[in-house]
DNA sequence: TTTTGAGTTGTTCGA
DNA sequence: GTCGAACAACTCAAA
């Protein structure tokens, strides 16, 4: 009896999955999700930890029929196939510059074998390098690439498969083993991202324009864990969107158009993970990281929004977007880090670490990227915590020093009498010196 | 075809 | 204390 392939990847859900429709048109589906040392490896605690609860909550799904296999999937995805007598492989297309190079050289070797490597759909509303400007070029502003990609529109989600056999004739090696860790990481996989979905849709949506700016609340969605694992697909939540009006779904909206765009400046310009999207920073002069990076990786510049910031990080895989802002500025402009180090350091530690947002994000600050910020925007990162987190909540939650100075006087701890934040480090910089130094460095780029 | 205005997220300085 | 200006250069779309 024929049997079809469903080759899991970023797409860890039964709804909204055109790829798994078109694998369950077989009587007979194999669900596979295949463990790669090459992304395992440098995942990082929050990342592996997120994958392995949601690879549990896909098999419970499935009722145990998960088939998780450990390797490279250039050998294991044509052996599976040979193994189960498949007539296909589907997958979700992936745009990643990983991800393309593997799934061709899978092709190539399913191909040999006879079996076709079908993809339908990928984890966007719009796959990329579908919006283009009248000229046939791609965009490299956000905001004319976000009208274009509103116009552009995007299907319906389709109902879930029904009755399908899902089997596994072929050997199971098993969902790997949770790290051992301290993380504390929110309820994983589809039925948590649904859940998770309209508790913000009902109570924080309306408020999300002026709310996700602050820290101190819970006024973002926590989405993007499980948009990167496929959770839950985009196009799900924007025709939830499409029944709302108002600024909040609005901004919401707006905010799925930007992973959309860097998913698609990624697409044209894979380089651009690694490298300056603008290449006039070619010449830029960064330093090389020293004890100020060491401070900034540990949540201890002395300075308390950079530092909650960071510690967030560390404890929770996930850090706020406004203090992701505050803490790439201070490292790329008061550190003179390049903006590949902390990239790095974030796709370490970041559950949602996802390439495109990440380094495009991180380009942004750094002034390097699409939409760049203009040089002279420097973050201060004492104005930006009083701005944003105004009552200090946000910097005692996760500096305990702090705890013992009260409303906003917690982002000026050096202001306070001596010993009321014991253990707290003195400010490791003067910002207003580096200021003038990060705009000094530009204007010699400027000038060349 | 050319021109023009606008463009995620800010800060500082001086009147 | 408040407020406007200045801080570039370039892409894109509309007029």
């Amino acid at each position: 009896m024929p049997c079809r392939v469903m080759w899991f990847r970023r797409d860890l859900r039964l709804r909204d999955n055109p790829a798994l429709l078109e694998a369950c048109t077989a009587p007979r589906t194999v669900a596979l999700f295949v463990l790669d040392p090459a992304l395992w490896g440098p995942a990082g605690d929050a990342r592996r930890s997120w994958l392995v609860r949601s690879l549990h909550a896909l098999d419970a799904s499935l009722g145990g029929t998960l088939v998780v296999r450990h390797g490279d999937p250039r050998t294991v995805v044509p052996h599976v196939a040979r193994e189960a007598g498949a007539a296909a492989v589907h997958i979700a297309a992936d745009y990643g510059p990983y991800g393309r190079r593997r799934d061709e050289a899978v092709e190539k070797a399913l191909t040999e074998w006879g079996v076709p490597l079908i993809r339908t759909g990928s984890p966007y509303a719009v796959a990329p390098g579908r919006v283009v400007k009248d000229d046939g070029t791609p965009y490299r502003v956000f905001t004319p690439f976000s009208h274009a990609w509103r116009r552009h529109g995007w299907r319906e989600p389709p109902d879930p498969p029904g009755e399908v056999e899902f089997v596994e004739p072929v050997l199971d090696e098993g969902i790997p083993a949770e790290p051992d860790t301290d993380l504390e990481l929110p309820p994983v996989g589809e039925q948590a991202a649904l859940e998770r979905w309209s508790a913000f849709r009902d109570e924080r949506l309306g408020d999300y324009a002026t709310d996700r700016d602050r820290p101190d609340l819970a006024g973002t969605s926590s989405m993007s864990a499980h948009l990167k694992y496929g959770e839950v697909h985009p196009r799900t939540l924007l025709a939830d969107l499409a029944t709302l009006s108002g600024p909040g779904p609005d901004a919401y909206r707006t905010e799925l158009a930007w992973r959309e765009f860097y998913a698609d400046v990624v697409f044209h310009s894979p380089v651009s993970t690694r490298e300056h999207y603008r290449r006039e920073f070619t010449a830029m002069r960064f330093d090389e990281p020293g004890t100020g990076w060491l401070a900034w990786c540990e949540g201890r510049t002395g300075f308390p929004f950079v530092d909650a910031g960071m510690r967030q990080l560390l404890t929770e895989g996930w850090m706020h977007n406004r203090v992701r802002m505050v803490v790439a500025s201070f490292l790329v402009k008061d550190l003179h880090v390049s903006w590949q180090h902390g990239a790095r350091f974030f796709m370490r530690h970041l559950r949602d670490g996802d390439l495109a947002s990440n380094n495009h994000g991180w380009q942004w600050a750094a002034g390097t990227g699409t939409d760049a910020a203009p040089y002279f925007r420097v973050f201060n990162p004492v104005s930006q915590g009083l701005t944003f987190d105004p009552d200090g909540d946000y910097v005692r939650r996760y500096v305990p020093e702090l705890r013992g100075l009260p409303g906003r006087s917690a982002h000026e701890p050096w202001k306070a009498p001596a010993g009321s934040a014991p253990g707290y480090p003195a400010p490791i910089l003067d910002h207003a010196v580096e200021r003038r130094e990060a705009l000094g460095r530009y204007e010699a780029l400027r000038r060349r």
